[in-house]
DNA sequence: TGGATCCGTTAGGAATGCGTCAAGATCGGT
DNA sequence: ACCGATCTTGACGCATTCCTAACGGATCCA
């Protein structure tokens, strides 16, 4: 699922111009213009991190960091022109993530968002639980219960493919991709061993073995996890 | 109680300026001019906070990160001199939660220290005691009462094993992130001693220390705590 | 139709990791 | 200096997991 990021800033042209760039790395942007339009986009759709702009026309960037900090933890990046060190620890001090001083560049924008969303996702496993009919599977617990609710164990092997099929759930993995990755770089050909393994796994997960439904093979590409 | 920070540096001058100011302002502060003594502290002391240079003499800055990161979710906020964006990105990308570049005023330094801690610090407590149907853990009195009513009296090194695998129940908890924790990183291959004190354990708390039902097992992963 | 390629399945020996025990070393208090 | 408690270390048997090879089935193409 894509992480949602609400951008809010008054310059239409920066708006659109960032928008386009997230847009690009697989972020869902919504956007908004003011202060009050923000802290409704946020009431709203709980998105999973804001940039904010401090200059906005109708409230103080300071004052909606502190009305969302009223009911919400969501990661707060601030962007903004003001190179003055006390609009950067006032905001900081009212409740933002991180501040970054305009111009910035693109790739470190986008590498403090990674860090803020990473900080925000891992404490309270929001994503961490994925869930399908048969079975649900807790990447942060290293736990997969099956629908009579009891625990399936796995090797480390085992997990170690279905943790890289699980976090790109939907997408393909290329067996080299997994075997790079599990087995070392030196094994991108022993395409047996995922044979094997993903036999064991879906003995372990699939209600059909013979007919698998979640661990789908892509012939001649590799592995996709369907949920 | 005071925030505790490790403060890392080749610059033995730096150190001690940063040293001053952050103890004027209530900070406990550690300090330490290598990437292997700072592994070290860390894993010793648990600091609520690390400020780390990059130009170590011994290890990449990364590499501190990402040893760190293994075990610890530790705010880690960079310090360095290098302007260089992929710099910047790496750091941020490796698990450092800041990056601020020398020179940098010392307020806004700061700020960003107490943004930092204030994130990290309220999502993690959860009750302090859990209670099973044999025993019940009291983790702020760090006592343990088998079903009896018997106060049942385990070692330090047993204590800390079972507060870190009780803190996460449920969750899979690492040999090697056990390991650092406890005996220090140096340690993360001797899984004997995780044999031994887990052996212990079991024999005071599990009915039948044989067949564990409370301290799992995961083969060649490591422990849970399932209540 | 025949061949080639890729995949699923099975099984058994090799390698690894775990539980257990016991003895020596170390530490802390009397 | 002594003693008990705690920690370290090594060795052994056992269970699990991994690797590997072989075989049969499915699909595609000539």
């Amino acid at each position: 699922m894509a992480t949602r990021v609400l951008v809010v800033d008054d310059d239409a042209h920066i708006l659109r111009a960032i928008r386009i760039h997230l847009a690009a790395c697989g972020y869902a942007v919504r956007t908004a213009q003011t202060g009050r339009a923000a802290l409704r986009v946020s009431a709203a759709e709980h998105p999973d991190l804001v940039l904010l702009d401090l200059g906005l026309p109708d409230l103080d960037g300071t004052a909606v960091i502190a009305e969302l900090r009223n009911w919400s933890t969501v990661p707060i990046i601030v962007l903004s022109a003001r190179t003055d060190g006390t609009d950067k620890i006032n905001a900081l001090d009212t409740g933002a993530d991180d501040y970054l001083t305009k111009p910035f560049s693109m790739p470190e924008l986008l590498a403090r968002m990674r860090a803020a969303v990473r900080r925000s996702g891992s404490p309270t496993d929001r994503d961490t639980v994925v869930a399908t009919r048969d079975f649900s599977i807790d990447l942060a617990a290293k736990k997969v219960i099956s629908r009579t609710g009891a625990q399936v164990h796995l090797t480390p092997t085992e997990w170690a493919i279905l943790e890289l099929l699980v976090r790109d759930r939907g997408a393909l993995v290329s067996q080299r991709r997994l075997l790079s990755e599990i087995w070392g770089p030196a094994y991108r050909t022993e395409t047996n061993y995922l044979r094997v393994y993903l036999a064991q796994l879906r003995r372990k997960l699939e209600p059909e073995p013979a007919r698998p439904r979640y661990l789908i093979t892509e012939p001649g590409m590799g592995y996709r996890f369907q949920d």
